[in-house]
DNA sequence: TTTGGCACTCCCTGTCCAGGAGTGCCAGTG
DNA sequence: CACTGGCACTCCTGGACAGGGAGTGCCAAA
């Protein structure tokens, strides 16, 4: 493939994504200083659309990208542009402002959304891959335990814990202490063979309770593999003309899915530090008109995945840029917090 | 005012609300059997559109309601129309399967969207309204503390507390026999004060490190009034044409902003059962267009609302009972966990 | 007070037409 | 052989316009 056809691929696409409508020969031509007539571009232009990298809406419209045109452009041809300096300043005043972890994450997705004019979506940190820090038995009554979980990554997990017998002062202060000699330090991953164990190691007089803790643990902190995630940024979804081609209807709804966001970020086995997936390469049905755009996070490791969702005609460079850096930043934070 | 000018306002609510479109005078005549003609119903018409509670599109259409006329028949003609048993039921057993307060308010505003099919809106327990049931320090290094605070609603708060000084495990435990003998028990509305006198309270060498937990309990838990919010059903906003007037933008922006969605639960000083703002009634000008239902939830005393917001043409009936009904399991659930 | 009739208003839909943007193709040129 | 200018053609877009329909207001009669 020649060069210039690259320059007018290149020229289509920023052009379409600046205007929003489908670009012709003439424009191309002239705003992008290639020395070449129109009716070159359009033999060019001609080539590309049977390559398949754009296409046309209706006969005697201008050229659109399609998806392989975008993947084209983004693995050959977008150079990055970083963020101004200004806007790394104010980026990180604004995450370093957070004062647990609730708030990195809630800022995090907000800054996203802004940063790139699209709907951003951040996951809490994934337990699957935490450690505990710490476990505290709070006993609410005597009956009555809340369980609180405390991990390496700064999430904290709460759970009422009915118990089988009466609880003394003393026997909570044992529980905790065993809980956490086992525990602590511990990834949350390698928790269920532990926890297994854990009533065996207890007090013969606090077996059942400790069995009934072991339980909920279990239950509801390890196997629940539910993962938290943020959103912001759905007003962006009525961008310009952003409407997604029908309507708005299954996106929202997506959106509130857990299950779908999550796959949207992309499975956690992925460690590729940044990913782009442009229309049909979204598993997701109701995503196929969008790119996602995802980064892990994480301090040394990833933890977590964070993205932001748009049309397939979005600002490549700006927005790949944005997501980047503000990974990098939220990572660099926990870093600090561990 | 005539009763069979009442029986036409009603007919002209109901089947608006049905069909969406301006009804006329045939219209109403024919399906309500009122026993009149449609030039009664014309004039009818005329007077309850000169008194201002129906309006007319463009001449030559039919009417619809105003503001003031959807007043009129939540206040005098709508006869709530309660859950069927099957649904209670349903409330019920989806409700009580919740494992925490999270779980809860998460359960709660899916819950309060699919049954209206409208927004949902619900307030997380206000800590002003909340008391102290415990306050847990766990020493992350020898200069941290992680601060856990748990409160009888349920909510659990946590912040990050660095101390001046290194601390031994027993100044941990002083501390946390301090501030427990202090504030357990305490509406946190009261905690200010006490929490100023807490310094003075501890041992010589730990006042600066007292000081500095009391600043943070101080302004991180509960000079920070703000509230935390879940929202659901934004997609219902899609609904047939119920498409808000213009464009959804700024109502899916509102949608995000704290500040607003607790303008829109209604400042939390009414204590009023059930609230339903209809048009202008809403401070927020976003939302000149919409209504929205409201009720207080709580153990006894309201600890928080809940609400969805819809356009003015909602099914009155069937969306006050669902609010109050789901307010009222949700009292149930957190009584039974205090 | 209610009713049937009638003229009138205004929206909605479909059609038509002109304008414009962009294309494909072709023949000519360096 | 690649590039260019020209030209006919296609198809979308927006405005104008007419016909049909729904609903009203008013009036005279029961």
């Amino acid at each position: 493939m020649d060069d210039r056809k690259l320059e007018v691929l290149r020229a289509i696409v920023e052009d379409y994504v600046a205007t929003q409508e489908p670009v012709g020969s003439k424009a191309v031509a002239q705003r992008h200083s290639l020395g070449v007539s129109a009716a070159t571009v359009r033999n060019d232009m001609a080539y590309l659309e049977e390559a398949g990298y754009i296409q046309q809406p209706h006969t005697s419209a201008g050229r659109i990208p399609t998806a392989k045109g975008y993947r084209l452009f983004v693995d050959r041809l977008g150079k990055i542009k970083p963020l101004s300096a200004a806007e790394r300043r104010a980026v990180h005043r604004f995450l370093a402002e957070a004062i647990d972890l609730d708030d990195v994450v809630t800022r995090t997705v907000r800054l996203l959304a802004q940063l790139t004019h699209q709907v951003a979506v951040v996951q809490y940190p994934s337990l699957n891959r935490s450690s505990v820090r710490h476990l505290e038995l709070v006993s609410l009554t005597p009956t009555r335990l809340m369980l609180v979980m405390i991990t390496d990554t700064g999430r904290v997990e709460q759970r009422y814990v009915e118990v089988p017998a009466e609880l003394t002062e003393d026997d909570v202060l044992d529980l905790r202490r065993l809980v956490n000699e086992q525990l602590q330090g511990k990834p949350l991953a390698d928790a269920p063979r532990i926890i297994a164990g854990l009533a065996g190691l207890a007090r013969p007089e606090l077996r059942a309770t400790a069995s009934e803790l072991a339980r909920v643990l279990l239950d509801s902190v390890v196997a629940r593999t539910e993962e938290r995630v943020a959103v912001a940024g759905a007003a962006n979804l009525t961008r310009n003309g952003n409407f997604f081609a029908g309507s708005l209807r299954p996106i929202l709804e997506a959106l509130e899915e857990e299950v779908v966001l999550m796959q949207l970020l992309g499975r956690a086995d992925s460690n590729a530090l940044l990913t782009v997936r442009i229309g049909d390469e979204n598993e997701v049905a109701d995503f196929r008109e969008a790119t996602v755009v995802t980064a892990g996070y994480g301090p040394g490791s990833v933890v977590g995945h964070m993205g932001v969702l748009g049309p397939t005609r979005m600002d490549y460079p700006g927005t790949i840029a944005a997501v980047r850096a503000v990974a990098r930043y939220v990572s660099e934070i926990l870093e600090q917090n561990r």
